[in-house]
DNA sequence: CACGGATCCTGATGGC
DNA sequence: TGCCATCAGGATCCGT
């Protein structure tokens, strides 16, 4: 479900109103990709100060740590004055004096890690790798274009990577080269200096588009306060095999790259 | 070390 | 209706 329009639409919907409230207790269900890594307990009477995100990590400020959440394939955060009983899918619950925030997560994908700091070793095994933030300053076309030149990959494979930029996932992914007329096949390290400039502009655009839009409604999406998305009216490629192009007409097409979907339009994007 | 594939897990969907 | 195969928005790990 989440890719960064999502992880960062989720985090407009509840940041405001978890940010200064104190964590009363914490609660675990099913393991999910990996441990918490400290007692629940100890959570217990922290100021939680803000939430920030990095790439599709949510990151939750403690008076001393924080936790790093991911939303994996298929979770989603919500936040509630009264939640209901935890549902058989509830795998989190951080209770605040201000609200529960709680990950639901069928897949169990994702994952709620604790971290001293941004450098303790636990966050820097999850965040130390990452590419460069798409929505940020530091996105600068001197350091995407030399990166971008290393990799011999398909330049779908290496969107979705992170290496390079993170937060693309397997729709955006898509989109972005369709809307950067770029064939999802071609070599990272082949492309011109003009295509990586539209292909970056690309990326800038779609993404913030969807979060302007309220994030991708492929399945259901909806923020941690139950408000719903509106992307996939706007999808371009995604999930629109046989159909025509918007643009040209020509059909749609699918190939499979890593066991991954991918959709182009062959006129569009002859290279 | 860079790449492609297998892998974690559950649910939805479609064919028979 | 049931059973089986296939696919799903992620990202790490492992073999080549």
């Amino acid at each position: 479900m989440p890719e960064l329009p999502e992880v960062e639409v989720t985090r407009l919907s509840f940041a405001h109103a978890i940010a200064d409230s104190v964590v009363v207790a914490a609660h675990l269900g099913k393991p999910l990709r990996w441990p918490l890594g400290v007692s629940t307990s100890s959570l217990k009477g922290q100021t939680i100060f803000g939430v920030r995100r990095r790439g599709k990590y949510l990151l939750i400020d403690f008076s001393e740590g924080l936790l790093l959440v991911h939303l994996g394939m298929s979770g989603s955060l919500t936040f509630k004055l009264n939640p209901s009983p935890p549902g058989q899918h509830d795998h989190f619950d951080l209770v605040t004096n201000r609200g529960t925030l709680r990950l639901n997560d069928p897949r169990r994908f994702g994952a709620v890690v604790f971290a001293q700091d941004e450098d303790d070793p636990v966050a820097q095994k999850l965040l130390g790798h990452l590419g460069a933030e798409p929505l940020a300053q530091d996105f600068d076309f001197a350091r995407f274009s030399d990166a971008m030149a290393c990799c011999n990959a398909p330049v779908k494979s290496v969107l979705l990577a992170g290496k390079v930029v993170v937060g693309v996932g397997n729709i955006y992914a898509s989109e972005v080269l369709f809307a950067a007329g770029i064939r999802p096949t071609v070599k990272a390290s082949g492309l011109s200096r003009p295509r990586l400039l539209r292909l970056q502009q690309a990326i800038r655009a779609v993404l913030a588009f969807a979060v302007q839009k309220g994030g991708s409604t492929l399945r259901d999406f909806s923020d941690a306060l139950g408000q719903a998305g509106h992307f996939q009216q706007d999808a371009m490629v995604y999930g629109r095999e046989g159909q025509p192009c918007k643009k040209c007409d020509a059909k749609i097409k699918l190939l499979r790259q890593g066991q991954r979907s991918t959709f182009f339009c062959p006129q569009c994007q002859k290279y």
